[in-house]
DNA sequence: CAGTGTCACTTGCAAAATGGAAGTGACATA
DNA sequence: TATGTCACTTCCATTTTGCAAGTGACACTG
């Protein structure tokens, strides 16, 4: 994973940016951890089912951070935690990770959402809508399902 | 890159079913050729700029296949070529690849999509209704930008 | 306020994936 | 028939991933 800024970038295709900075098998699932679950720190993400392993959430963290989509501060509460939050630009993957989950709803048999039928239903509604719902929800520190 | 259809899969939230599918640094780059510039074979595919090795772009084209995303068929004009389109499972995509030019067209300040205003201001007015359009487009044959 | 636990990492190493270069065999073209 | 093109495959070096075992800072407990 490289970690400076140097211009070795494949090519200024829109798709490809996207690509080089979360197309990989982890960037999103962090993402989806803030959005989803409220999660913020390393210990939250860590826990996910999908078993990440310790060093690769870390270069991934920094990574994202270094991109601009997350931002780390101090917990508060607790002088060893740092807390993650999305940035703006971090905010602004909310449309592309809710399209996914309609495909995801559409073509996988298997797949979790589709007992959230509700919820499936207004992605499919407007997409659009929920983003900018979802987005101004997680900005004001709330997540889609808070259990 | 794993081959067969067994159930190692990591969970099935419907993000990360994506992202086993799509979710590398090549797979959506294909999925591109195909809607903005109409490629179809093997080598139209190796010419794009970001320069896939020969040995990925087969093994991505042969999974791609396997997951449903594309299908392959021999070219009735030249026997050595084989013609992958997307199926309807692969069309579902262009929404999330909508998306990704969306955000990166307002996060990348060198993104070439830039130059195209017309076509992002249209996406930015009403991806799904785009994507709708494009979706009908490239089913009947065509693409976005034919030149 | 020493001892133990928790937390966010780092390090080392084996295994897997990637990437470049050089084939290979089927088919097309001259 | 000879040569070129096309879609791959193979080989090998390099990079990335993933697991296991630390490590140091801080929190909590008696």
């Amino acid at each position: 994973m490289k970690t400076t800024c140097k211009e070795d970038v494949r090519s200024h295709c829109s798709v490809n940016y996207g690509l080089e900075i979360f197309g990989d098998k982890w960037s999103l699932l962090i993402v989806r951890d803030i959005v989803f679950a409220g999660k913020k720190t390393y210990g939250e993400f860590l826990k996910s089912e999908e078993g990440v392993a310790t060093n690769i959430l870390a270069s991934r963290l920094a990574f994202l951070e270094e991109q601009g989509i997350l931002s780390k501060a101090p917990s508060p509460a607790d002088g060893r935690k740092d807390l993650y939050t999305l940035t703006e630009k971090g905010l602004d993957l909310i449309p592309i990770l809710l399209d996914i989950i309609v495909w995801s709803a559409k073509h996988d048999p298997k797949s979790n959402v589709r007992r959230r039928k509700e919820f499936v239903a207004r992605l499919n509604r407007s997409t659009q809508k929920v983003s900018e719902e979802v987005k101004e929800l997680v900005r004001s520190g709330g997540c889609i399902f808070s259990q």
